[in-house]
DNA sequence: GACTTCCTGCCACCGCTG
DNA sequence: CAGCGGTGGCAGGAAGTC
């Protein structure tokens, strides 16, 4: 502490005496305060904001990051209670945010330099971003970042004063302005463990900005077939040996640039049915967020999709509203804080809960890039800049997960970073944010011409004077449109935690997993908004933007996104998202033909071969009045068969109604004789359907004369 | 252009709850 | 047993792929 005092003097009044000001200055209270704001975050006290990263999420606080990155300072300053970052691994995230709660870069892999620097000039950390100096002579070393090779002075750096002495000087190479790198270790040298924390989390919207759609979802930078060691998997039989078969699919981009080359994992063509050809994306299973119905703002701007009565006619704007006008911290303030914050303590960050889960990588409504990041320029940058989809995420209101240390013991793949646009830190910000989040209600860097019509926050009722986005409000918006002259109300619902609604967040893992263990709960979904237009309710997923009339569409929609069930493949490893994509890809397994001309008595895959077929060869319309087709029951899968489809046991392909030709029964209950093992092979229509002959497929029904069969299912089923 | 896959309204079915 | 919510199959158009 420094003391001093000076004598006032001159311009007072003549009659007064002479006072000496005390100055004191705490010179180690910025190190204290950040210290104690890394405990705060280590024990997500206060933490006001989680950013996802991949499939981890970082519980920090906003006030920290905005003073420290310029990128979240004006990310916060129109998101959310959540961010994800796209653009940045975990595992390097991890590193930049013990820099901003430490002031150190420690023990960090020289590996990771390369990328830390970049993500930290992403984010507008200069330090980090300064950081290439340094890493000129680090990485010269074999490896590991050792102190030696850190005691490299960069006299053009920051201009800070020099970080006082570090409480572990054995483990800290302290250089004026420069970047600390401390406590150099090897790949093996830390094991990864796990802790269970508790995160009470409930205050938050748990909103979640999609702040940064860069990629496409099929030209996603790979993420691994194998999560990395910053994945966390508490349950590594997971999906990760799974194939992903997202619905995804790359929505019409408007931008001219091409898919970045980023490398990507696909399976070995030996791996790919040729039946499965359908499954298109074969993405790995990253780890996903599991919960389902997060709040989930994006920043990307797209018109609501699909419903023809969300028109472009009717645009929806959530107005900005000023929030704040502090300037970007240059975070040189926090350069030069000497903390003692060195330990091994795991960041607080949170597991995203399952990492069996996939990530939803499909964005199939959005098109538009974000802006919230710098735009890129170049074409794999802007390319990377458009689409993609992350799991919708939620903190779990209150929920025991199993954290794992960021400190990789084993060869981490480093997985290619591609998004890393060229412009310097320093470059200001283009933004077309054009929404503010509602719950946090501000954006001062909204972009001129949005002209507020009125924000009522204590009613959470706020008029749009536009439709073309929506998608940063919170979820459980009521959006009334057509109140009138295009302007929309968005009623806010108030949320209700109280109401006995269960968070899937809340339900345990175990019990959730197991079907038939799952105990019917009633959950919330914050997976939507509601958009009201002329007395009908659209339904919006608050991912996408897509629009439905149903509600129950929506749902099964969202789960393209949250993962939270997967529908794996019983013939082979592909995971899809919908339960009908996978029975009518394991029909390809199958190669049962249950669409029949009633015209020709052919037999056809699918509807659309079919239709194809009736259209072509027979000059009809398949979808007209007359019957021309005849739906036979699923035998080769256990499906459910609605009774319509079976009802009439007639054999003859003939007539005009909705009988059925083939004389079984729909296979209720083959679970009760599981087969033994999948077919390691797939399977085609002569090994299934070996009518009564093939014993170890079906069996015969001795309780009725009917050929009823029995169709063993795999026993993934 | 043929074929495949995705998508979503619709609705039957199922299990749980009161 | 009725009501309700979840599930998923189906139709048929749309979009993507080859
Ligand atoms: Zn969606
Ligand atoms: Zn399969
Ligand atoms: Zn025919």
């Amino acid at each position: 502490m420094e003391l001093g005092a000076m004598t006032e003097a001159g311009g007072k009044a003549p009659g007064m005496e002479t006072r000496k000001l005390i100055t004191a200055t705490d010179n180690q209270y910025s190190g204290m305060l950040l210290k104690a704001l890394d405990e705060q975050r280590g024990h997500g006290l206060f933490c006001d904001v989680t950013v996802i990263v991949e499939d981890r999420k970082f519980r920090a606080h906003r006030n920290v990051l905005s003073a420290s990155s310029t990128y979240f300072h004006q990310l916060f300053s129109v998101a959310g209670q959540v961010v994800e970052l796209n653009f940045i691994r975990a595992e390097v995230f991890a590193e930049i945010l013990n820099y901003i709660y430490t002031s150190k870069i420690v023990r960090v892999r020289s590996d990771l330099l390369d990328e830390l620097i970049k993500s930290g000039e992403l984010l507008g950390v200069k330090f980090l971003a300064d950081l290439g100096a340094p890493l000129q002579q680090v990485k010269s070393m074999s490896g590991t970042v050792t102190p030696s090779t850190s005691e490299q002075s960069d006299p053009d750096a920051n201009g800070l004063e020099a970080p006082k002495p570090p409480v572990h000087p054995g483990s800290q190479i302290l250089v004026s302005g420069n970047p600390v790198i401390t406590e150099s270790f090897s790949l093996c040298g830390v094991d990864s463990d796990a802790t269970k924390i508790t995160i009470s989390d409930s205050d938050d919207d748990d909103d979640v900005i999609f702040c940064s759609e860069l990629v496409p979802p099929k030209d996603r930078p790979l993420e691994t077939k194998v999560p990395t060691q910053n994945q966390p998997c508490p349950n590594p039989v997971g999906a990760s040996e799974q194939t992903n078969c997202s619905n995804s699919r790359s929505p019409p981009q408007s931008s001219a640039a091409p898919p970045p080359p980023a490398p990507r994992l696909d399976l070995p063509s030996a791996q790919t049915n040729p039946a499965d050809s359908h499954a298109s994306l074969e993405q790995p299973v990253p780890s996903a967020p599991k919960t389902v119905a997060p709040n989930v703002l994006r920043l990307n701007s797209a018109q609501i999709r699909a419903s023809p009565h969300i028109g472009s006619a009717h645009e929806i704007e959530v107005l900005p509203i000023p929030e704040e006008n502090h300037q970007p911290s240059t975070n040189d303030s926090l350069t030069d804080m000497d903390t003692t914050v060195i330990d091994e303590e795991e960041e607080e960050e949170e597991d995203v809960e399952d990492d069996d889960d996939i990530l939803g990588l499909s964005s199939p409504g959005s098109a538009s890039s974000s802006s919230l990041v710098q735009q890129p320029t170049t074409p794999k940058a802007a390319a990377a800049a458009t689409t993609t989809v992350a799991a919708a995420t939620t903190a779990a209101a209150t929920a025991t997960i199993t954290v794992a240390t960021t400190t990789d013991c084993t060869d981490v793949e480093k997985k290619p970073v591609v998004n890393f646009p060229p412009q310097p830190v320093s470059q200001p910000v283009e933004f077309k944010i054009k929404i503010s989040d509602v719950v946090s209600g501000s954006n001062k860097d909204a972009p001129a011409g949005v002209a507020p019509k009125h924000v009522t926050e204590g009613q959470k009722t706020i008029t749009l004077d536009t439709a073309t986005e929506i998608e940063s409000l919170s979820t459980g918006c009521k959006v009334y449109a057509n109140i009138g002259e295009d302007t929309y109300d968005i009623v806010i619902p108030v949320k209700n935690e109280a109401d006995g609604e269960v968070r899937l967040d809340d339900v345990p893992r175990t019990s959730a997993d197991d079907p038939a263990n799952r105990k019917r709960l009633k959950v919330k979904h914050d997976d939507h908004y509601e958009l009201i237009m002329d007395g009908k309710v659209y339904y919006i997923c608050i991912v996408c933007r897509r629009s439905y009339v149903c509600l129950t569409s929506l749902r099964r929609h969202f789960n393209v996104h949250s993962w939270e069930k997967k529908y794996p493949c019983r013939y082979c490893e592909k995971v899809f998202p919908l339960a009908e994509y996978r029975t009518k890809h394991e029909i390809h397994h199958t190669g049962e033909r249950r669409y029949q001309c009633l015209a020709c008595g052919q037999c056809f895959i699918n509807y659309q071969v079919m239709a194809t077929h009736i259209r072509s060869v027979h000059s009809q319309d398949p979808s007209g009045e007359s019957k021309l087709y005849r739906l036979h029951p699923c035998r080769s899968l256990q499906i459910r068969n609605y009774a319509y489809i079976s009802g009439n046991s007639s054999n003859i392909p003939m007539g005009n109604d909705n009988a059925l030709t083939y004389p079984v029964a729909p296979v209720k209950d083959a679970s009760q004789e599981p087969a033994p093992n999948p077919p390691a092979k797939p399977m085609t229509w002569d090994d299934i359907f070996v009518p009564q002959g093939n014993e170890s497929l079906f069996k015969q029904n001795p309780s009725d004369g009917s050929t009823e069969f029995e169709f063993v299912i795999p026993e993934s089923y």
